[in-house]
RNA sequence: GGGCGUGUAGUUCAAUGGUAGAACGCUACGUUGACAUCGUAGAGGUCAUAAGUUCGAUUCUUAUCACGCCCA
């Protein structure tokens, strides 16, 4: 009979849609009484499925789906986040196509642009997410500007404001001059890159001498307000309070001594730039210097600059000035240098440290309520070694400037009156109130045009999704959640501040664990990018393998702290295990194994289906225990092993002479077994391929025996059946033995075909009875003619060594002895080796003192074993000429 | 410079203070009615290097080398 191939396309889709109209992934009070859950991390509306997004939320969907057949009430919350930035850059790309620009739109109909932007095409990663098979609770998915979330932006700020959490102030930050913005601290890359260092000659004043400084950046020399020289530079002993002249600019500076110059660095001597430069700013400070301002917003040079400079963008004045420095002698070298340059991480544009009005989080009070839960283990890491980085991290932290110069985001909740009061309240009538207290004379009031880092919003994640700051149902049941799924490059921008947030503003920190899992990399190891051209796009896989294969892939190779390498031959290779299991049941279909009724267990007599139920158990045991501690790898390992292993090579093998047979008893029991087993491997695997299992559950009618679609079913919970031990262990003894007889005809080179006749050489022998008992079985899978009575010796029949017990094949076919004599004779050598090794040790007296004595007994017992097995491997030695 | 991590089979990775495993790849054989997206068998490892602790180290400690990441 020809089976269908399983359609991966046609599946998924129509399970997916029938997942979500049953409403099957809403939480649901389970027997347990017992929650659990989690919250996605909000990917960018912006965002489009990459394969970090797959990684992390296959791992999440497996916790999820795991914990709901446990029977906890599960809440797996979805949603996006702004992307503030990233997002306005996007629209203000598409106003350029109209001829248009957001200035000439004006800030509401910009924003109204970007929510119809939203609208079209900010839920493409959400549909993406759906096609992985995610199990979020769909109708609860959130926004982080929607009203209820920008709600609790607004009170938090306003909290923390009053608080003195939150400050304004006017100090250096990191400027992006291509976005306009303020950016902080975490979203510059400093990079490695060549640059040029110039060192530039100022004459000193009424003097024929000069000094030499060194730059990277010559053209902050119109902003120079001093040279610093460290205070125990010798060379420059003589020269400090002199004035210098700079070149070119022709303003006079003093020469003045900081410990910040480094006289082993360039010259010794270093030009200083307070309003440029996040040293000299501090320099400045100290020594009481001017700051003087070159720049406009957009990089370019102000009217602080040069005369004929100004208008000219950094880089050109750049240039322009090097070209005038060396016309007129004061360039003395220029030196071919790597440093380090700010790049802002969204512009890929060099960062100008700028000074400006912005808005601060005071980050070094909120991190302290973090520092200690985490101490205390009230969230703890997997791996831990995490926790050392987040606290090397929390116990250094600078303000974190949360303004940013842009439209679209959350507008600060300050009003300004027109004597420079800042009024912070949750809405303009509010603040009116406040600033009419303040104000006896006639004002107006206009709101702060900046707005909010999308990160800040983003900390408030796991309590405002769930309703805060009103007390709703979820929040009381779901927070604190279960565990945060993130990748390591977030731990600081987010996992950190919502550690901040949600300890600062609820009961108890946000949630329980933090799995934070690696990246995912090309097969090479490379980072996946689009100028190496090397990225695999999981839709892509999906498409071609579907989601199951390459879920299964991602899971099976997460193991903790390292990154995942991708490729496409583990997704191939996957893929093949879930049509494995499509002709395994394919075959149970085929032979009518159907599951009418649920079965207990205890009642199994048949030994493989004994054998079968233990290993079945120690596997299931295996994988809750490994998915608890999150070792995916491991718990996908074994489950591959039993399915692969256990259930379709030996098994299925076994099956197929009792299904042939008429024996009723044995014949129903194992028509029942093999597809309860098969209904249970359904279960096991749905965490990890949830598609396929709940097809294959469907196609073979489980819903009807255990009532429920699979994806609610309970997590299997039978327990071990000691009784079945002894069959298990003759099994698996049944099972080397047949593997002794293969190796041994494909070491002799007989046709793998050919049947054999057996003779137990021992008295008694173990084996024997075994075989005795399973012999319709053994005699299919082993190609086993018949139990001989008598002593078989001639050309035909080769003696073999299974369980240390001695056994004669005899087959239809002369059999080359010689070279079997040979093949014993290597075995013995190799023996002799361990057991010389292994007499020494016990001959060790320290060794018999201080080792465990159940190693010592291990060893005793071993040494007996090999030194029997020796012995026998001998005598076959010697019957053979 | 500081910190973290990694180094085990051809490759990707596990495990472990006392016999080093898997998957993929490779080799040979095989189309027996679940499956060639397959089966059977097999080859393949000085566990990066050195010293120390220990009766015993791939495993623990230290140093070195190599690689990766984060921070300055």
């Amino acid at each position: 009979m020809e089976f269908k191939k399983y359609n991966h396309t046609v599946e998924e889709k129509k399970i997916s849609d029938y997942w979500i109209k049953n409403n099957f992934f809403k939480p649901k009070k389970g027997k347990l009484n017992k929650k659990f859950s989690v919250v996605i991390p909000p990917p960018n509306i912006t965002g489009r499925l990459h394969m970090g997004h797959a990684l992390n939320n296959s791992i999440q969907d497996v916790i999820v789906r795991f914990k709901r057949m446990k029977g906890f009430e599960t809440l797996w919350q979805p949603g996006t986040d702004h992307a503030g930035i990233a997002t306005q850059a996007i629209v203000e790309q598409n106003l350029i196509k109209e001829n248009l620009d957001k200035n000439k739109l004006g800030r509401e109909s910009f924003i109204k642009r970007i929510w119809s932007w939203k609208d079209e095409s900010g839920g493409i990663i959400i549909d993406q997410l759906k096609k992985l098979g995610c199990s979020c609770d769909w109708s609860r998915i959130r926004f982080t500007m929607d009203k209820d979330l920008s709600k609790a932006v607004i009170k938090v700020f306003v909290n923390l404001y009053n608080n003195k959490l939150i400050y304004k102030d006017k100090k250096l930050v990191n400027w992006d001059t291509q976005l306009k913005t303020a950016i902080s601290d975490l979203e510059v890359d400093q990079r490695d890159v060549q640059s040029q260092l110039y060192y530039i000659d100022y004459p000193i004043e009424n003097s024929d001498k000069k000094i030499t400084i060194a730059t990277t950046r010559p053209e902050t020399m119109m902003g120079d307000t001093a040279i610093a020289v460290n205070p125990k530079d010798e060379r420059y002993k003589s020269l400090i309070g002199r004035n210098v002249v700079i070149p070119l600019v022709n303003r006079n500076i003093k020469i003045i001594t900081d410990h910040y110059a480094d006289p082993e660095q360039g010259s010794g001597a270093v030009k200083i730039t307070p309003a440029h430069d996040f040293n000299d700013y501090d320099v400045g400070k100290r020594n009481n210097l001017m700051i003087i301002n070159i720049f406009e917003k957009n990089g370019s040079i102000n009217k602080n600059g040069i005369e004929e400079f100004i208008g000219l963008d950094r880089f050109d004045a750049r240039k322009l000035l090097i070209k005038k420095l060396k016309e007129k002698g004061y360039l003395s070298k220029i030196e071919s240098i790597k440093n380090k340059v700010p790049y802002g991480d969204r512009s890929n544009t060099i960062i100008e440290p700028l000074l400006t009005e912005q808005w601060f989080v005071d980050a070094k009070k909120l991190a302290k309520k973090p520092i200690k839960i985490v101490s205390e283990g009230k969230t703890t890491f997997y791996p831990n070694n995490w926790t050392k980085i987040f606290f090397q991290w929390m116990k250094k932290i600078e303000p974190w400037c949360i303004s940013r110069q842009i439209w679209w985001g959350h507008r600060i909740p300050a009003w300004y009156d027109n004597y420079n009061n800042i009024f912070v309240a949750e809405n303009k009538p509010e603040a009116l109130k406040l600033a009419k207290k303040k104000n006896k004379k006639k004002f107006d009031l206009r709101q702060e045009t900046d707005v909010l880092d999308t990160w800040f919003s983003s900390a408030l994640w796991p309590f405002a999704t769930l309703g805060w700051p009103k007390k709703t149902r979820e929040l009381s049941k779901f927070y604190p959640t279960s565990v945060l799924v993130t990748g390591f490059d977030i731990i600081f921008f987010w996992v950190a501040r919502m550690l901040m947030m949600g300890n600062y503003f609820n009961k108890n920190t946000p949630f329980n664990k933090v799995y934070v899992h690696a990246l995912v990399r090309d097969e090479k190891g490379q980072k996946m990018s689009k100028s190496k051209g090397n990225v695999i796009d999981p839709l892509e896989l999906i498409k071609e393998y579907g989601a199951d294969s390459l879920r299964f892939t991602l899971i099976s190779m997460a193991s903790p702290g390292r990154d995942v390498k991708l490729s496409k031959d583990r997704v191939t290779g996957n893929r093949n295990f879930i049509t494995k299991i499509w002709s395994a049941n394919n075959f149970l279909n085929l032979n009518k194994c159907k599951l009418k009724k649920n079965i207990n267990p205890k009642s199994i007599k048949l030994p493989i289906n004994q054998w079968l139920y233990n290993e079945y158990i120690e596997t299931q045991n295996l994988v809750a225990k490994n998915l608890e501690k999150f070792r995916f790898d491991e718990a996908a390992k074994h489950i591959y092993k039993f399915v692969w292993h256990s259930y379709c090579d030996w098994y299925l093998e076994f099956l197929k002479p009792i299904l042939n047979s008429k024996q009723n008893t044995e014949l129903s029991e194992s028509k029942l077994f093999a597809s309860f087993i098969m209904a249970n491997i359904l279960k096991m695997l749905h965490p990890f391929m949830p598609f396929f299992t709940e097809s294959v559950w469907a196609k073979n009618n489980y819903k009807k025996i255990f009532k429920t679609n699979l994806i609610l079913s309970q997590w299997p919970k039978y327990k071990p059946i000691t009784k079945f031990n002894k069959n298990h262990d003759s099994i698996n003894r049944l099972i080397e033995f047949i593997s002794s007889i293969r190796s041994t005809k494909a070491e002799l080179k007989i046709t793998p075909k050919l049947y054999c006749d057996v003779f137990f050489n021992e008295k008694s022998s173990k084996l024997e009875s075994i075989l005795k008992r399973n012999f319709k079985l053994s005699k299919q899978v082993g190609r086993i003619n018949d139990i001989s009575k008598f002593k078989i010796s001639d050309n035909n029949t080769v003696q073999i060594l299974s369980m240390n017990e001695k056994i004669s094949l005899k087959f239809n076919e002369d059999i080359d002895l010689i070279s079997q004599k040979e093949r014993i004779t290597v075995k013995i050598d190799k023996l002799d080796k361990q057991i010389n090794s292994l007499k020494n040790k016990l001959n060790n007296k320290a060794y018999l003192r201080n080792a465990p004595k159940d190693i010592v007994q291990n060893d005793k017992k071993l040494l007996k074993e090999l030194t029997v097995e020796d012995n026998k491997l001998r005598s076959i030695v010697s019957s053979i000429n």
